[in-house]
DNA sequence: AATGATATGGTATGATTCGGACTATGTCAA
DNA sequence: TTGACATAGTCCGAATCATACCATATCATT
């Protein structure tokens, strides 16, 4: 199958995550990071196609530490931060895995289209409410966006960037959608 | 005096999940089914907006039925299945449900823009491939949900066909913007 | 009749993730 | 000196997940 670099020694078996990968490639393109770091970077952007709790921020790196993937130093004086350093295993096993076609995950979780489905027991209030909500929640959504292009001066690379164009793709079909669905049931 | 509050064997304070609804929502849409039933009605469409595990679709009717929002009736012969049934009470934890602001939740979750977002560290090549190959991902997709549209001849209001447009919107729009990273990249 | 492939129907469980409460420390301004 | 706010991090029970496993029915082939 695949070809594993053979150089290391008695390492470890360590199960690499999506968030994983969050830690290493954060960590490689701004530079040694603390964790609170990492939570304001992907709170820019990562979130938005990858939701996980801000805790994992602070255990994960701990383990990627204590596999050899990164290294940290502890301030010694009052807020006794941590700082991850990325090591050349942890690059490589990023690299690894840009390299790599990943498991195809494409997963929507999407609460309103849910009652959606269930319209057939709602009365019309119910359904124009309901669509008249997702249109505003979509749209704010891409004003998220916008605002965010926007502060992201277009520094090293315009790479970044791009997911934030699919969101905002994704956002503008559904507000069209839902704005189908508001015009079909008459508007009030 | 001698009637003290503490014990409370009369109703359960259940709580409800998504997942609930979907058992709720599709025992009242399709009748009197097993839990089987319902896996094979959620492969085809549900599981596109709310992913989960079939086997939750074991557990939960098992729960509403104890908090009588279901009853069940098992044959005693050869199979041994088990057939849900909606109660009153589920028939209004289900409208109320679809008649309050459910909480908003869209979540995304996917890998290759997460990879796209470390796209920095890939060389040409792996971009291109990677790119190439969510754009047959996502016309895959759309080809199964126009599958699933056509087979699903237009019976008992054409709501439950609206999930599927949005899922085809969004995957139309992917298709974009994937194609779109494919132009500006030398194609090979 | 025996084999085996496939669909049906269901259970069990350890591992992961989630979510959010909770505890602090610095910093700046009123 | 108070208080508001951002910063920084920890903890842990609850919920969810993945998936392996078990079992029965059906049908086609040999």
């Amino acid at each position: 199958m695949s070809k594993p670099k053979t150089t290391l020694p008695a390492s470890d078996p360590i199960r690499l995550s999506p968030v994983s990968y969050v830690v290493l490639g954060l960590i490689r393109l701004r530079g040694p990071s603390t964790s609170y770091d990492l939570k304001r970077a992907v709170g820019r952007s990562i979130q938005y196609f990858w939701p996980f709790p801000h805790s994992q921020l602070y255990v994960e790196p701990n383990r990627l530490a204590d596999a050899g993937l990164l290294t940290q130093e502890q301030e010694s004086d009052g807020r006794r931060r941590k700082l991850f350093s990325l090591t050349d295993a942890g690059r490589d096993a990023l690299n690894d895995w840009l390299g790599s076609a990943p498991e195809q995950v494409f997963d929507l979780r999407d609460m309103a289209i849910m009652q959606l489905f269930f319209a057939d027991f709602m009365n019309a209030g119910q359904l124009t409410e309901l669509a008249r909500e997702q249109v505003r929640f979509h749209t704010d959504r891409i004003s998220r966006f916008e605002e965010i292009a926007e502060n992201t001066t277009g520094f090293a690379g315009q790479n970044r960037m791009l997911p934030l164009d699919l969101g905002l793709r994704i956002s503008q079909a559904c507000v069209e959608f839902w704005s189908e669905v508001l015009e079909k049931r008459g508007d009030t």
